[in-house]
DNA sequence: GAAATCATGTAACTAGTTACATGATTAT
DNA sequence: ATAATCATGTAACTAGTTACATGATTTC
């Protein structure tokens, strides 16, 4: 056997720890409790549910709703909770980031101000929601009753959010300005 | 034509954007310069460059070399420079995290201590060595005369290393502390 | 009346990763 | 001696994304 990822098979028994829930649901809990270290659509959701049924990693039980689509609540098994903490033990802790937001600041002199500045306030808007999200919850009853580690990475989570505001606050504009300067002085790398 | 994202040909334009290099001296760059925000292997690498030759993006040239393997130094063309901004100009500009050290860390409840010491040790590990990466590059005469977007991209990235490493310095003892106080009274997760 | 939410799922596509293949040179 | 560095590339595999398909209900 090779070493076991977190795939999205492993992401969504991870998110069902937390309680049954149905492939709705789920991607629920990845907008926000999970939101600063994965997510996957339900593209991804719906045939990992269904391959961990298969393999007895969770069990389903289809629940009929009236005004609303019926659905299909799922359960971890203990199966399912043994082979997830094996996962959990033996996976590679890496932490991958994939950042277009980086890009485009990094080769900042080669754009417009305003691609600049539209790309700083949509992340702005982003933290600013992800910040109030992570708050809410660690305010909250639930957070007092869950587990260290649970608070130990939302508090986590919220710190590096609040790093990246109080950086893009205190320094966009130093940016911006010496991107002006320089334009007025070289030109090279937008003409070359 | 749809919304071009920055895949593995735009990322290896980008790294062209610094200079001519091979695909194993692309490689490089993402292991320092681009640490923070992308990172491609090897076997993305080679055949990106082959398809941005075939498009006109980029320029080859053969280099023989004694007492080491010849390489193929590539540089990009006007074309290229052009494709390449326009990716920078309407790709979504994302930031997105794959962290299963952050997974790990969420349920530290169902883990050995052993596990978590590990995994904390190993990311102060890679902090650090990204850390004085960067560092280096900020205190070089290179960083004084690189544009304000690459400098300002280096100073964010180490800021917001030292808000991962700070937070890990101050919080972890409360964190193993409150796991082993947890253990104590509930064993309810470890055995359910 | 339009938009958002709730709800599941598949198929085609896109794209990245891992392992393999090869091999000289240099530093420890 | 052994590991690391320099150097390129392919093939098979893995896995995620996007678009499509459907549709009732609720909220604005």
């Amino acid at each position: 056997m090779k070493q076991p990822h977190i795939d999205a098979k492993a992401t969504c028994l991870g998110a069902l720890m937390l309680g049954e829930a149905s492939g709705y649901e789920i991607r629920k809990r990845f907008e926000s409790t999970f939101s600063h270290m994965l997510d996957i659509g339900y593209g991804s959701i719906y045939p990992a549910l269904a391959a961990l049924e298969r393999a007895g990693l969770v069990d389903v039980v289809e629940v009929r709703q009236s005004g609303r689509p019926d659905k299909k609540v799922y359960s971890i098994t203990e199966a399912g909770r043994k082979s997830f903490i094996e996962t959990l033990l033996t996976c590679p802790a890496r932490h991958k980031v994939r950042s277009e937001f980086g890009m485009v600041l990094f080769f900042a002199d080669l754009l417009p101000r305003e691609r600049i500045d539209a790309v700083l306030d949509q992340r702005m808007v982003e933290l600013t929601e992800l910040a109030d999200i992570t708050e809410t919850w660690l305010a909250s009853d639930e957070s007092r009753a869950a587990p260290a580690g649970i608070r130990f990475a939302a508090e986590y989570g919220l710190e590096l959010i609040n790093a990246n505001r109080r950086f893009i606050r205190n320094k966009r504009s130093e940016l911006t300005e010496q991107l002006a300067a320089e334009a007025g002085t070289t030109e090279k790398r937008n003409i070359a």
